[in-house]
DNA sequence: CATGAATGAGTTTTCATTCAT
DNA sequence: GATGAATGAAAACTCATTCAT
């Protein structure tokens, strides 16, 4: 393994163990140390790896954000969605959203986190703005194959009920059954996305 | 002004003055002296009239939730919704959560902050999810008053929604126009939900 | 009760609050605010009856050691130690010494408190000398009634033991039967001191 | 030097600076800035070897313990005290106790603030009674080599006479000719001993 | 006299970052 | 490349003391 890849391997090793952290602790209270000893490095080898702690954090943001756009595109891709009716389509991919983000615990909190973050520190909310437009657009582009009236806008409302949803189902399941309520309304967005 | 008055008066200050300080850095950044700053008072008073920082803000908290569900039951108060048709109560309140609530950015950049501490703080959570049950409950109130069938449902789903909607307003008003997004799709919520 | 009286009343309060404070945490963690709690008074006023917390350890001293030596002079009268013979005496003193010293628990805690500040304050250091010097007098005066020969060598080996027989009852109660000890070597220690 | 010899050297470097800074204040005063600087080191570094203050103080009551242990060990195995006779043992070990701790100023210092911190902290106490439970030991094995009939009770009686002596020789050396009174009760306490 | 609000110096502790080996 | 020792700034919290009312 040549010398770049063997960084760009720590380094992905140091994002993943930022994952793990962070699962645990927010990242103000999260150490440089505790993310060494997660990925198994002695702390002054961050500072190799990384300028900084907020370096660890932007390299983060993108190794999640492309791996779950990679993800996405490689099911799409398996699933041959753009071969396929609108209808058919929208239910797939409201389905994977479903089940790989919205109701993916894991994910949910460390994107409250990274909204946190997001509001004060303008790299980070950029960051957080293009995955957003990239989701968006996703389903903009399934949902508008046709005709692109409204795409943007229902797929900006669906994604904000489903990140809605996501929120409380971290922090509201204890009280009401939000996995179910997600499930009841899975078909009514259908309709109202296709009902145009 | 008698000391009861002033020791509540002055807490109220420093849940004001934090409130200031969250608009600008979070929690976690947030000093003491700072919040001590923002209320024109010594730093060595905010731990005469609370024990720690934490204790601010549970007390931050109660403060703004009690303060915003005042506003809401004395608007409702005024208005009679009591008396109200089911659509036409529902009308009003989702103008007023709209206005009020979802499109209300100082509110929704503190609540994001709030919502990340609870990730990590059992009390911060359980406050958290009081104003949640709160809000639905009222909600659920005016669109059950028939049938409760799937009140809590919807209710969860609309409020839901409006927090998506309200994260949204927050980090992506530069790209889409959330604003217009949210208001054309406040009558079809209104269809959804008194549709049954 | 006039006011000379009453500061003096309220200044031996405040010596009495500081006794039972000296029972629960070393003076150094005792807060002026501690000591007006437990002597139900405005901590302010601490700074009234006294100049600063150093003053009010300074007369708490002076109080508790007249307190424990009028104690002594009045038994001492009352069962006429003056008439009595070297051996009489001795035995009663040693006796009192034993109850009402060496064996008291409060007392000895509060003593190992006042010879640690003492090591680094030269006020209560002399102050603690003049208590030793005392209690060696009086029970030299006893010892030496006859011949002074040794009454102080003895007075001091005397309350040396007694002092760290003290020490050890507080430590070492769990560990060794230190009163029983105490008692067995009563005799022996009258013997020593009487078989000149 | 290796890196674990160097953590543990650093370590007892740092109750040295702690002893050093006992002869001057007491450990309450004493800052965690005074004892790095007495050690020669950042502040900072204390917390890298210790996890706090109260650690250091465990660490400096174990290391002093066992050093003054070791040396009396060492001592004891020098002057074969095994072989000797209870007389002569009793004779050789009462002279050490008397030159190394009972006379040692810095030593009863030490120890009357080690006392006091005893008082009110439980960790503390169970080393300072593992100190005396030792020391005891080590003065009932020699004095009960034949019959152990009141060894302990003997012992104890004894180091109870030198900690007051110890305590007398700080505190009023400058009244009393503490040193020769102890000199002059050596012999005394032999035959007390040994006249069984 | 009495109250409790106010001040500010001082203390422990944490931690990102640097750097010698 | 590693390691872990070192630095120092910054934070929360404490508390004696002062003082206005």
């Amino acid at each position: 393994m040549g010398r770049r890849i063997l960084k760009e391997t720590r380094r992905e090793e140091i994002a993943q163990a930022l994952y793990r952290c962070l699962l645990k602790k927010p990242f103000s209270r999260t150490t440089i140390k505790d993310i060494a000893k997660e990925a198994k490095l002695n702390h002054g080898m961050l500072h190799y790896y990384f300028k900084n702690k907020e370096e660890i954090l932007l390299y983060f943001l993108d190794w999640i954000v492309a791996m779950h756009l990679n993800d996405f595109r490689k099911w799409a891709q398996e699933k041959k969605l753009e071969t396929r009716s609108i209808n058919e389509a929208l239910s797939l991919a409201l389905d994977y959203a479903k089940k790989k983000i919205t109701l993916n615990e894991e994910l949910a909190k460390i994107f409250i986190e990274v909204w946190e973050i997001a509001l004060y520190h303008k790299k980070v909310r950029l960051k957080l703005q293009y995955v957003y437009k990239e989701w968006i657009g996703e389903l903009s582009s399934i949902i508008g194959k046709e005709s692109a009236k409204n795409a943007t806008t229902l797929s900006v409302a669906t994604i904000a009920f489903l990140e809605g949803i996501s929120l409380f189902h971290i922090m509201l399941s204890d009280i009401y059954p939000v996995k179910d309520i997600l499930n009841s309304f899975e078909k009514k967005i259908e309709s109202v996305i296709t009902s145009r």
